[in-house]
RNA sequence: GGCCCUAUAGUUCAAUGGAUAGAAUGGAGGUUUCCUAAACCUUAGAUUCAGGUUCGAUUCCUGGUAGGGCUACCA
């Protein structure tokens, strides 16, 4: 992940090829020249947007060109602002306050503008980059010993936001999921099933696939714990009492056999991963994220092995006297790191630098992001250092896209405690949550249920799913579920209701025969609050391609919450389809319209379905 | 112990080194004969502490405090 402070560098390079402040800063530079006989480095023009209490548009901050005025702020200020007015129609008036400038730009370029906006078919056509790349995004990567829970939720959102943003900027991105079906964690699941489970399947017991191995899974570090409580009564230590435990050790030779390909653990093994990948693709469904290509740690872990090996006869890597194998990353500024574990089987890490080069030699990515929480900040660091140690240049490219932590009110989320929100009880109750609230308000009553269960299921999701993604995604955030059921403010539903409205609007204007004339937007005057929805409307391609560089899906919520704030002023005091003026009737027509498919734009980028009606 | 991250209204979130730190929610009050009141309006309320750099610091640097994470032959 590039540091913030080189992201803001690219972003302001990226804002100056958009027309209004490239202009702007050519300008700025021309009246310093001709005004003071000097040049300017452009990191000293610094042009902001104006603040909300200030008249004006743009604002440059003044006090960096005071070394070439050689004069008070308020006169370098005045200076330049005449300059402009005099030399260029865009601006319309300036006013110096302080060490502002705040430059307003004439109300018919904006109207200008927006006439071209309004016949764009696409808003973001202007997004696309220069350079596309070949990027990958993986995401989700679930252990196949338990159901989804709230955190691979936020891991499954942030990861397919991140997908069609970048997409939309025209890079060619590949979906991947990683799946984590080996290991002693499933070993366990499997062992409390041969032990406890009486063949139970998710036919017999009627529970969904992933949830009943989770079951197990559950069951045996019960029956885990247990035993070693036994031991520990012995004077035996805690780590020691656990590891040394007969079901520990159990369940360390079936993954021994495992490994060695042993025939009846692998039918076990098989038939366990089937039920948990048929409920795992339920939950994927529901949350509408799918993937182009889905790994199996259990296939590129053999392809880990051979590489760890090739490294270590080349003696890159080293072997300890217990014959475990080692990488040496004290020259990064990093530990002694185990590859291989002294029985030869392979670890954690081991698939995943098996993995990374079986993409590269599959896709030959120019990057690949990976979507992981931050707790694994080291792991990847590690992954990095490895992988260049073993001379693979492309490993620059790995970028790990690491994510806060989703906490609960009471804090972190924990299995023992059994405080873990499963996906599916979330999605469900979210659902149920909106149902409940729709009809408590009376709404839709003349639909049919499906009609309505399809759009309390969007209302639902779109809910969990902006409060989930209105949060700058390198932040651990707090999961209330009282205020995650909230359709009211900063939510989902309240950018879905501004849009049905609008869908409404527009319906009935149909109906109505009532059509939009281009041409009126150009020949009526428009009031404040129309001028500032335009200029707000005008921001959305900003705002796609800095969540682009800033792998941030936050930054698109939060500005369609802000459209969805302005343009809902506006539809409270002005009328569109009943005012007098037929130009004025269609110029709203056309301002309302736009909102309604940038609205939709933004939030399908977040991967959140928007109602024509609530 | 070592390394990393975080700290903003009661709460949940915003804020390129720039002006009077924005929203939402909760609190108090108001708006509907009119295109959906899941809306709109008014109101009170915050930068953890101590230094430093700067014309200017919520933002950058140092230290303290508090919280979280990593430091596994777990994944």
């Amino acid at each position: 992940m590039e540091s913030k402070a080189l992201i803001y560098y690219i972003c302001r390079l990226k804002f100056y090829v958009f027309v209004m402040e490239s202009i702007l800063k050519e300008k700025i530079k021309e009246a310093i020249k001709s005004l003071y006989n000097s040049e300017v480095a452009d990191s000293l023009i610094q042009i902001q947007e104006t603040k909300k209490d200030f008249k004006g548009d743009f604002t440059l901050v003044v006090f960096p060109i005071l070394r070439f005025s050689k004069n008070t702020p308020e006169q370098t200020g005045i200076e330049i602002g005449n300059y402009l007015i005099e030399n260029f129609s865009v601006f319309s008036e300036y006013n110096v306050i302080k060490g502002f400038l705040n430059l307003i730009i004439s109300d018919s370029w904006w109207v200008e503008l927006f006439s071209k906006m309004s016949q764009v078919k696409d808003h973001c056509a202007s997004c696309m980059v220069d350079n596309p790349q070949t990027i990958l995004v993986e995401y989700s990567s679930p252990n196949t010993n338990k159901p989804l829970h709230l955190g691979h939720i936020r891991n499954n959102l942030l990861g397919y936001s991140l997908y069609r943003i970048l997409s939309t900027c025209g890079h060619r991105v590949i979906k991947t999921n990683i799946v984590n079906d080996r290991g002693i964690h499933i070993c366990k699941s499997m062992l409390a099933w041969i032990k406890f489970g009486n063949g139970e399947t998710p036919e017999t017991s009627g529970m969904k696939g992933d949830h009943l191995v989770g079951k197990y899974y559950v069951l045996f570090e019960k029956e885990l714990k247990q035993q070693s409580e036994q031991l520990l009564k012995k004077g035996i230590d805690e780590e020691t009492a656990r590891n040394s435990a007969p079901l520990m050790l159990e369940a360390r030779e079936m993954l021994l056999k495992w490994e060695a390909g042993d025939k009846e653990v692998f039918d076990l093994w098989t038939m366990m991963n089937s039920w948990v990948y048929k409920g795992f693709n339920e939950t994927y469904e529901k949350l509408g994220v799918d993937f182009d290509k889905i790994y199996y740690e259990s296939d590129t872990y053999k392809y880990g092995k051979e590489i760890v090996s090739k490294a270590l006869n080349s003696n890159i890597l080293y072997k300890n006297s217990d014959s475990s194998v080692w990488a040496d990353l004290t020259s990064d500024g990093l530990d002694q790191k185990l590859l291989l574990r002294s029985d030869g089987t392979a670890v954690y890490i081991t698939q995943d630098l098996g993995t990374a080069c079986i993409r590269h030699e599959e896709f030959n990515f120019d990057k690949c992001i990976y979507v992981v929480g931050n707790e694994q900040n080291y792991h990847f660091q590690v992954l990095k250092a490895i992988l260049k140690k073993m001379g693979y240049q492309w490993a620059d490219g790995l970028i790990h896209f690491s994510y806060g932590m989703v906490e609960l009110p009471e804090g972190r989320m924990k299995s023992r405690e059994g405080t873990i929100v499963d996906a599916d009880d979330l999605i469900k109750e979210m659902t149920d949550t909106a149902r409940e609230v729709s009809l408590e308000l009376g709404k839709l009553e003349n639909y049919s249920n499906e009609e309505r269960e399809e759009i309390f299921r969007q209302i639902g999701l779109g809910a969990l799913k902006y409060f989930i993604l209105k949060v700058d995604p390198r932040k651990n955030m707090t999961f209330n579920p009282v205020d995650s059921i909230d359709f009211n403010g900063n939510t989902g539903p309240f950018i879905q209701y501004t849009y049905a409205r609008i869908r409404s609007v527009l319906k009935k204007a149909t109906e109505n025969n009532l059509k939009e004339d281009l041409m009126s937007v150009t020949s009526v005057k428009q009031t404040d609050k129309e001028l500032q929805l335009i200029k707000i409307l005008r921001k959305f391609p900003f705002v796609v391609s800095e969540a682009a560089v800033a792998y941030s899906p936050a930054i698109i919520a939060n500005y369609c919450y802000d459209l969805s704030k302005e343009y809902n002023q506006f539809y409270h005091d002005h009328s569109i389809l009943s005012d007098e003026d037929e130009n004025i009737r269609s110029f709203r027509l056309v301002l309302s319209r736009v909102t309604s498919e940038i609205l939709n734009s933004g939030m399908s980028l977040l991967g959140i379905e928007m109602p024509e009606r609530m």
